[in-house]
Formats: structure tokens, sequence, C-alpha cells
DNA sequence: TAGATTGTTAATCGATTAACAATC
DNA sequence: TAGATTGTTAATCGATTAACAATC
């Protein structure tokens, strides 16, 4: 663990990116300061706890006039490590595997992604979005020599583990998994779950809480 | 409220869908009981955590043998409504929206697209998979004649609120939003952000912290 | 100075974990 | 009965909120 680095509870780092993204928003809008009502507003919490939250990693705000705009911003892509470029692999070129090759958000957040695997013969060696489709045979060789640390899964959930297997054995150490299963990972490796079907669940949840 | 109806915490209803997704698991592999230690494992979860979310909503289980695997998953699909079936228009037919229409996992949790929306002279009025596109002008009409009240918004950032104000004039009461910025809506509507990006971030984070 | 807004301490609230009796 | 596992109470932990002094 780096001597400097400061520990962010899990709560507040789920929060720091809805407050970069406001953010980002009032750059675009020339704003110079902002307030952590403000900032609070934008993503739906409680003021002082936005202000506990950056007081965390040492922002410094002005009593009376706010953050300012561009050194938050700042400090909030260091903390969240986006000023790094990120390579990607990512695996199963289907349909939400091409929205995500194509969407226009992640490069911003220095996610670029460079190689594509699949195991259907009749993509491999077509080219999407200007990237060539391996086959996932080739998976570790090619990521080994890239020395890719970052993989996305986007393969059908009875394939994801056994897909895994093979990024950790490559040297992949975090994994944005879109597969709607649970990976088995070693302890040095990060898995984050986008499952989607289970956000769909807890809204269809309060859907039905409304109705009643 | 219904009088019967019971208060899920919060934090219990995050964790209902990981549960559940491992019931579907116990029940492909027909098995007839399982532990609170098992559905533990599978959702990265403490086994007392799961026994005392599971007697928030009176699940039974038996000491000795655990649960009845398909008992269980009844009773998760009733708290977390998947027995009934939502009819839902989505608005914008871009990549991320077709992978949504086409996504399998999400008639298993009864999740109807039946009507599909864009502003797209070139869409308006082809078929995909089978459904018709329609104008964005026609949205509140179509809306209020089907009587929907779950809808889907896969559009730029930049339209995504104003599509919300026409959408709740319409009488959608529940949003799955997958553009990156915060809805403004009234408060008996629900919004549920899907905002990817701002997973990414946390997955960097975690990456850097590793690295280091 | 008066008004606005931050930063921090203390109080509250809720979630998680530990311990263990109850039960199949 | 012995082993396994649930359900529940009490103890701990951490997050949120309230209050307010400090500062521009």
């Amino acid at each position: 663990m780096a001597s400097d680095s400061v520990k962010v509870p899990k709560f507040t780092l789920k929060r720091l990116p809805l407050y970069y993204r406001y953010l980002r928003n009032c750059v675009d809008r020339k704003l110079e300061f902002v307030s952590s009502e403000q900032i609070a507003k934008a993503a739906q919490v409680n003021a002082v706890q936005v202000r506990k939250d950056l007081t965390m990693f040492g922002a410094m705000g002005t009593p009376g006039v706010g953050y300012n705009v561009l050194e938050l911003q700042s400090k909030l892509e260091d903390i969240l490590g986006l000023n790094n470029i990120n390579e990607a692999a990512l695996v199963g070129v289907g349909r939400l595997g091409r929205a995500i090759i194509d969407y226009p958000g992640f490069e911003r957040y220095g996610l670029n992604i460079v190689a594509l695997f699949d195991n259907n013969p009749s993509l491999i060696g077509t080219q999407i979005a200007g990237r060539q489709v391996f086959s996932v045979k080739e998976m570790l060789h090619i990521i080994r020599r890239l020395k890719l640390k970052v993989a996305i899964i986007t393969v059908p959930g009875e394939w994801a583990q056994s897909i895994a297997n093979v990024l950790v054995e490559a040297g992949i150490k975090a994994i944005w998994n879109f597969a709607p299963v649970s990976l088995d990972v070693p302890e040095d490796v990060v898995v984050r779950n986008e499952d989607l079907a289970a956000g769909l669940a807890t809204l269809f949840h309060y859907l039905a809480e409304i109705g009643s």
C-alpha cells in the first residue's frame, strides 16, 4: 500500500463519480465556484455529506465561496484514477459488447479498448470500430504481450467463469463483468459486476410498492 | 401503502437480486435445499446476513437442512415483483438501446419492451427486433394509450431530461436511465440511474490502489 | 460588518457481526 | 443422540445527520 494513499470509505467512493459528473457539467458552463449545496442537489445527497466526503481526501473549499471547480475536478480525477489511460481487452463481441465498444462516455474516463476477442469464427479476423477481433484461443498470448491489466467480459453467463480464469492467468487485475454470474477470482484481482438485470429487479420492486 | 407490505431495508433489497441469481442456478441444478452458507458464498456476503435478510420477509428455512430452493425462489420473485409482466417503452434506439432490446436476461425478469421511440427520421417506421420505431413526437400519445408505467432512457445525456419530462407527463412511474445525467422527476416517480461510466470510475480506483 | 458557506465535533441512526439457544 | 443449520438477541461497527464554530 502506498504510504500516502488515503483510505476512502466504500460509500464515499460510490458517491464521488456522481460529484464528478456534476463537476464536468460545471466546467462546461464555465462556472468558477460551486457550493456543496449545489453538488448535493445534483447527486441527490445531503450537503453535509458532500463536504465530509470531499474533506476525506483533502479537498479545500473556501468558506462563504465554495469549491474551485477546476481544482475540485482535477482532485476527483486523481482519486478516481481517471488521469491514467487504461488499456483494456473486451471479450465477447455481441450486442452488448459492441454497445460498450462504441459508448462515447468511456474514453473520457480513460478507457481505451485495444483488443477484442470472440469465439465466433465468422467474427474472428473482422474489424469492429477499427479494431480487429481475435480468437479467444489467442487471448492468453495477446493479453500478456500487450501487458493489459483491465478486461471487460460481455460473454453469456455460462462462459464467463472460464474466460475469467484465462484473463487472470494472463495477468489481468481488474475485470468489469457484464455477465450475470458471480466470478470467482484471486484476492488481488478486482471484479465489478455490472448486473443489469439486478438493477431491473430493484426498480420493479419500487414500482410495485408505489402501485399499492 | 398495502397493509401487509413488508418494509425491506435498502441494503437488503440490493442483495436480494444476488441471492435470486444463485437460486436460479440451484433450480437449474435441480437442488432441493440450499444453505445460507452457500448463498452467502455466491453473493460474496456473510451467511448471517443472508439469514437475516431472508427472515426479514418471512422466508422459512429448516434448521439443519436449509431453505427449500423452489419455495425461496418463488418468495424472492414475489418480493422483487418479478411475477408481474412489466410492459415498457424504450426511448433512443442507438447502440445501447438495441443491446438492451435484445438482451436475453430481461424477459426472465418480466420486462417486455413494447414500444420503441427515436427522433432519427431514418429509423422511424423501421422495425427492430419485430417492433416498430415511432417518432418521439408521438410518445406522449402512444404511452398514454398503452398505459405504460415503465420506460427506459437510452438517449444522449443532453436529451435525457426533456425526454423524462414527457415520460412523466405521459404517466410513466418508473424510469431506468442509462443517460449519464441525474434526472429531476416528481416524488412519485422512481428513477434508477444505470451510470456505466460511474462504475468504471470505481473499478479504476481500486485498480490504482492495487497497483501501488 | 453581515451573509454565506466551509470544516469538524458530537449525536443519531442503521447495518453488520458475534454469540447462542432452538430445532430439525 | 449428534451434527448441522436456522432464527434472534445483544454488541459492534460505520455511516449519516445535526449543531455550530471558524473563515472568507
